[in-house]
DNA sequence: GTGAAAGCGCTAACAG
DNA sequence: CTGTTAGCGCTTTCAC
């Protein structure tokens, strides 16, 4: 593979004007045929590696992720991807599975390739880990404070989930989940529900699933279990259901349906999450949507300034993102 | 930030013993001890693009994807990074759309970053415009034959449909679908089922619709169309709907439910695609798997080899992996 | 074993 | 405008 040497050579200047040549520069007209026409002949394409190296710079960004799989991180990794592309950045995509050593050897991998910017979504304290002077956004959750924090607001996702329900009649309010993997921001949810349950007096139960690390049978069957205890112990009222994911929303709403249960005139479900392609799946689900294409370009409008040198550091930004509740057909229409 | 200058001479010694040292190769280990000394005391972490550059190679693969928010793709992005990973690379995500100009800027971008290799799953012919000297394997579909090609195979998971449908005793066999972006695929799924259909003299019909690309609306309208054409012309058979994909058998199932048609006994369903997530999803849809986990590790293991210099090309491989059919809810079990 | 020197491919500073 | 030079941070001969 040829060099600028070679073009240089070939085109009979010096390499500091093809450099120049290849940006932008003025170069004299006569130069600049000669090395148009050696670039061709000799099909050279410039070495970014090198230089990035002379420039001391980087155009990589590394995404630290749980996983893919689900619609909310596949979206998130979707709008994370296209606006550092847009800013110029290269992303390497690295998948923990919520892993902290897994998450550690990403980090390091990061310091020694000399990323430029680092964006994670990790539970585990992983920040600590990191030197102060790597550029870094948490999605989620950050609790060193050492570093800007960007995440929905699930706390008020739960009061909207209750205040849904409360508008459409519900007279006993069930909050379901639980989740290891993220427990903050779930927890929040949880409590944003039942706060406002309890400040409004409305009757309302939560009921703690099986981590979904245990399996889907494990988790199904508990599922199965609490719905049936739930409809025979609420049998004369209208019951609304915080499922506190689509995947739980989703679960509950099928086996319900196995269950001959009337949804939503008996039971109203709404999950948390979004995405579109959640959205898209039929029959689609009443949700408490996160802004994830927000999500995306605020940590990433983040990242680049911490890049640039435009600090953000100092006192270190919490971005909360306001949710949205989004009617499908798993509550009943309001008048 | 240091480098092996400051731990050298922090150190007292040269730098070439540094690099010795961080190589795992002999060192005395009085000049080790003081070393290793140095780098903690600077915090030096090495610098793999200076490394790499310097040994002119590379450990990044590009994968190119048209998206990640499908459960198949998004599997398959899962699997092809671990694997990538444990063959020590890091993976730059890019994410075409199955837009071509995008595809082809991710070429230059890989070449002009000298990356190791690449991944592709594109449905035009890209590969023409890549140099053949890059290593490279196709996933999916690859015309020009110069590169190596990874697919399972969607002519036997057509078959395989119809012949899950006879052994259920369906009387009319349906084949609904039709998507632009994978064309090749899609149509040698569509003609592996109607081949055996006609072969065995079962009474099939193909159903065309309109690309997802058109919107969510116009599709679902389309196909409630469609099933209520097929419910009405075939009110006294045992149909069996083979659906091109999981998503098209997925928005299939929720409407005939809404149509309060019995599945499976009066409708059969079988999709394609499979990965474990669209599994995961309940209601369970019969399916026609593709071993996604292998496709990722063919893949990666021949763009291994190929990077190896151990060639793998001449003549190019044509990987066709074997899919499988998975019971689910959607075809009644046979005895 | 270790130091000195050359060089991966490029950019930037500086004369001319 | 262009050639020369130095050097990003590392590895790799090759003498000693």
């Amino acid at each position: 593979m040829s060099n600028m040497n070679d073009v240089a050579k070939e085109a009979g200047v010096s390499r500091g004007t093809v450099s120049n040549y290849l940006n932008n520069r003025p170069v004299r007209s006569d130069s600049k045929a000669s090395i148009e026409r050696a670039i061709a002949k000799l099909n050279y394409v410039r070495n970014t590696a090198a230089r990035d190296l002379r420039a001391s710079k980087s155009t990589f960004v590394v995404l630290i992720i749980p996983t893919v799989w689900t619609p909310f991180f596949a979206e998130l990794t979707y709008w994370i991807q296209k606006n550092l592309e847009g800013q110029g950045y290269k992303m390497i995509l690295c998948i923990s599975n919520s892993e902290f050593d897994h998450e550690r050897e990403y980090v390091t991998m990061a310091e020694e390739q000399r990323v430029a910017g680092i964006i994670t979504i990790s539970y585990s304290d992983l920040t600590q880990h990191v030197d102060a002077e790597m550029p870094l956004v948490a999605i989620e959750k950050e609790k060193t404070g050492l570093f800007p924090l960007v995440t929905s607001d699930n706390y008020a996702g739960g009061q909207l989930a209750a205040e849904a329900f409360r508008e459409r009649d519900v007279t006993q309010y069930i909050c379901l989940g639980f989740d290891l993997d993220s427990m903050g921001a779930m927890l929040s949810r949880q409590t944003g529900f039942t706060d406002f349950c309890n400040e409004q007096h409305l009757s309302n139960k939560v009921y703690e699933l099986p981590s979904s690390k245990q399996g889907r049978d494990v988790l199904k069957r508990a599922m199965m279990a609490t719905l049936q205890e739930i409809i025979t112990d609420f049998s004369d009222q209208k019951i609304g259901i915080f499922a506190i994911s689509d995947a739980y929303a989703k679960m509950a709403l099928t086996l319900l349906q196995e269950m001959k249960i009337d949804v939503p005139n008996k039971v109203q479900i709404i999950g948390f999450d979004g995405g579109k392609s959640s959205q898209n799946a039929l029959p689609e689900l009443s949700s408490i949507r996160q802004p994830v294409e927000l999500i995306a370009q605020t940590a990433t409008d983040n990242l680049n300034q911490q890049i640039r040198g435009e600090g953000k550091r100092h006192p270190v930004s919490r971005d909360i993102l306001p949710v949205s509740f989004t009617e499908g057909m798993t509550t009943v229409k309001t008048k």
